[in-house]
DNA sequence: TTCTTGACGTGC
DNA sequence: CACGTCAAGAAC
């Protein structure tokens, strides 16, 4: 008789699946997490049903058994499906799929307890200003010390004082205690009259099946409420429901708003979680407690047992698109999730991608659409300003009629937002005596200026100088000129222009965590802040009615650099600014800097020819065989050593095979050339619709050999070219 | 990925 | 001969 064995995919993305022989009295199924024993070493691994893994035969005498059966719900099928999915598609390993199922050990046997402290409402005997302000800001709160010290803005140093002084308390809590459960009747809103149409059209999909649908609503047309009650029909059914936003920073608004419709906060899921929260928020799921799940990409992957419906919010967002790892498309992924799930998925945006448009068009998404702003809000008019006639002074970057229009709006005492897609002070740094250019070591980038932390930074690997006081070519002293305004430069401009107005810098650099983003919110809320700079961290999400003037400082940045979708994203960006304009009862207006008012992205924007902008757009990818209308990967191979990344490339460039419907570029320096240390080089493959590209590169890489430093890597559906 | 193994060099 | 580096191969 054959020995009891099992197929296990283990989280060693270098391996592939693996027999074990299953112990007596261990109840191992497809799905189940087992502990397996590889080499000296324990592995996460999950059952799968060999029959769609094969693999060579190992005989019985050589299998070990498993060394453990995880005490959580196994995998589910349609979850298994979408890995494979996932693996084939974007030719990942199914292991690295995995992965971003079973997040770390730690979140499935961590501590059961945790110490979390409160408040005793005891003075310290020695109130310093830092314990005072803790004190103040921690009132009512509960929670870890560290998640204390963030709230607070303290050291933890500072609270364990607190502790030590009888101020703070420590509490055990169950780890696993239970979650807030959403009520879908806590507050149901008022909608309009197309709010209660598009609602009874998404909620009746729950329960029907698969059902994928486009919410098109103009800003400001109240789509979250909309989908909200898509939520609410999931949770009366009985089933879960998880929301995907393209950015952390973004789920803080998402959170009050939901809180304010179901009554409690949803699970969290995002890169920043503590491993006590991961723990809590990953079992919560696995076990169907968790009703409500809001997150970044990665919770897409998460082992729910009774998912209902999938939304992704602001779906147009190239964010989706996972840039390292597995290169996945979270908004394709969520499709197809949904698919195996055999459930609705709702993509809400008022910049939908030409892809999503494209699936309307042939009838495989269904098309939900808010014409209209709510409660009468009307959508903002929106100006060019000509650079070249409109000239800003020398060294200045704001134009005469938009400076004048800030001044107005101070006037009025309502509130501005100027937008630049560029972080730091300045983004490119050179030297007046020589010309020298600050380039970041392991990058084909420059280094940019961050004059608040002064600091040079590289975007791209990290990689921090303190600003040189003399040049490292010449050697000439205080010669160094910063070129070209990045937020912080405008700010500047700003305080010069303004002095009395209160500003604020809105970036990734000071809006990092959760907490942050509700502290510009309330600051803004409360009428703090009279003009925000912000980089496209601020184009989306928000909702502040006293909001009112928006200026695009350059329209022009985003077309340069010939991307497939620089028009469609700059389309998208400057109408979700512009969107932020306008929202209460006072009307918005939008002022776009370019030195081209006349090329068809702002003149489609100024004319408000949406359907103009699609349409042309659309047409031109189909001219050219772009997606939708054809496919690109890129396979990009990367060394430290420079000879090596390109004669590699080369052997793949060589080893192309000839199909029909498919044409290869390259190999050519990658965009950005060097990263983090490696040389790049790029292979570009466009093909047909209908041509399996996959199977191709498959086949194509399976018989190219190269040496252990070279990575080569694939990106289907590239999305930036870098 | 991570560990072991064996070939081959260098220094003493 | 002892010790180091490095490439190859296995992991069930």
């Amino acid at each position: 008789m054959a020995l009891p064995r099992a197929r296990i995919v283990t989280l060693n993305a270098a391996l592939g699946p693996l027999d074990y022989r299953v112990p007596d009295g261990m109840a191992v199924e497809p799905g189940s997490v087992v502990v397996a024993p590889l080499g000296p070493r324990q592995m996460l691994g999950v059952a799968w049903e060999a029959e769609r893994l094969p693999s060579e035969e190992v005989g019985d005498n050589r299998l070990r058994p498993l060394a453990g059966l995880l005490d959580v719900p196994p995998i589910a099928a349609p979850l298994r499906r979408l890995c494979e999915w996932t693996a084939d598609y974007y030719l990942a390993p199914l292991a690295s799929v995995l992965r971003m199922v079973l997040p770390s050990s730690a979140a499935l046997d961590g501590p059961r307890q945790l110490t979390e402290y409160r408040p005793t409402g005891a003075v310290p005997p020695r109130l310093t200003p830092q314990r005072e302000r803790a004190l103040e800001r921690l009132a009512g709160r509960q929670g870890t010390i560290r998640e204390l010290a963030d709230i607070a803005e303290v050291s933890d140093a500072v609270l364990r004082g607190l502790v030590n002084a009888g101020a703070l308390e420590a509490v055990q809590v169950d780890a696993d205690r239970p979650l807030p459960v959403p009520d879908p009747d806590f507050a149901p809103p008022a909608l309009n009259s197309d709010q209660v149409d598009a609602a009874a059209s998404l909620a009746g999909g729950i329960a029907d099946g698969f059902d994928p649908v486009l919410l098109d609503g103009v800003t400001g047309s109240g789509k979250t409420e909309v989908y909200f009650e898509a939520i609410a029909a999931a949770l009366r059914a009985g089933r879960q429901a998880l929301v995907l936003l393209p950015e952390i920073a973004l789920t803080e608004p998402f959170l009050k708003r939901f809180e304010a419709r179901f009554g409690c906060p949803p699970v969290a899921w995002h890169s920043g979680l503590r491993s006590s929260e991961r723990r809590r928020a990953w079992r919560g799921i696995a076990s169907g407690e968790a009703q409500v799940v809001v997150g970044a990409r990665s919770a897409l992957f998460l082992p729910y047992p009774a998912l209902g419906l999938i939304v992704v919010d602001e779906a147009h967002e190239p964010s989706f698109k996972q840039e390292d790892g597995v290169q996945y498309h979270a908004r394709d992924t969520a499709v197809m999730r949904a698919m195996f799930e055999d459930i609705p998925v709702i993509l809400s945006s008022a910049t939908p991608a030409i892809e999503s448009k494209q699936m309307v068009e042939l009838g495989r998404y269904r098309e939900v659409v808010l014409p209209s702003r709510f409660a009468g809000a009307e959508l903002p008019e929106i100006r060019a300003v000509d650079m070249t006639q409109d000239m800003p002074p020398r060294g200045r970057w704001l134009a005469p009629s938009l400076v004048a229009e800030i001044e107005a709006n101070l006037a009025a005492g309502e509130q501005s937002l100027l937008f630049l897609n560029r972080r730091g002070f300045a983004p490119l740094t050179l030297c007046r005596h020589c010309g020298h250019r600050f380039q970041c070591p392991n990058c084909t980038a420059w280094m940019v200026e961050h004059r608040l932390m002064h600091r040079l930074a590289c975007h791209h690997c990290g990689h921090v100088m303190p600003p040189p006081k003399a040049c490292p070519e010449c050697g000439e002293e205080d010669s160094l000129v910063a070129c070209g305004p990045g937020v912080e430069r405008i700010a500047d401009e700003v305080a010069e222009l303004f002095p009395d107005a209160r500003t604020a810098i809105v970036t990734s650099d000071t809006i990092w965590s959760p907490a942050r983003a509700a502290q510009f919110v309330e600051e803004m809320e409360a009428g703090a802040i009279d003009i925000v700079v912000g980089t496209q961290l601020v184009t989306k999400g928000y909702h502040f009615p006293n909001l009112t003037l928006v200026g695009v400082v350059d329209a022009d940045l985003g077309l340069q650099g010939g991307d497939l979708r620089a028009a469609e994203r700059s389309f998208q960006q400057i109408s979700q600014v512009a969107g932020r304009a306008g929202r209460g009862d006072k009307p918005g207006r939008v002022l776009v800097q370019s030195h081209d008012p006349e090329a068809p992205v702002i003149a489609a924007l100024v004319r408000g020819d949406v359907a103009g902008f699609y349409s042309a757009e659309t047409e031109a990818r189909r001219d050219a065989a772009m997606p939708p209308f054809g496919r690109l990967a890129a396979i990009v191979v990367s060394s430290e050593d420079q000879g090596e990344a390109e004669g590699t490339a080369r052997r793949i460039g060589n080893a192309a095979p000839k199909v029909e419907d498919m044409a290869v570029f390259g190999p050519a320096p990658a965009p950005l050339a060097m990263l983090r240390g490696r040389h790049r080089q790029r292979i570009l493959v466009h093909a047909a619709r209908a041509l399996d590209v996959q199977d191709v590169i498959r086949d194509w890489l399976g018989g190219v050999e190269w040496g252990p430093k070279v990575r080569v890597s694939v990106d289907v559906d590239p999305y930036s070219f870098l």
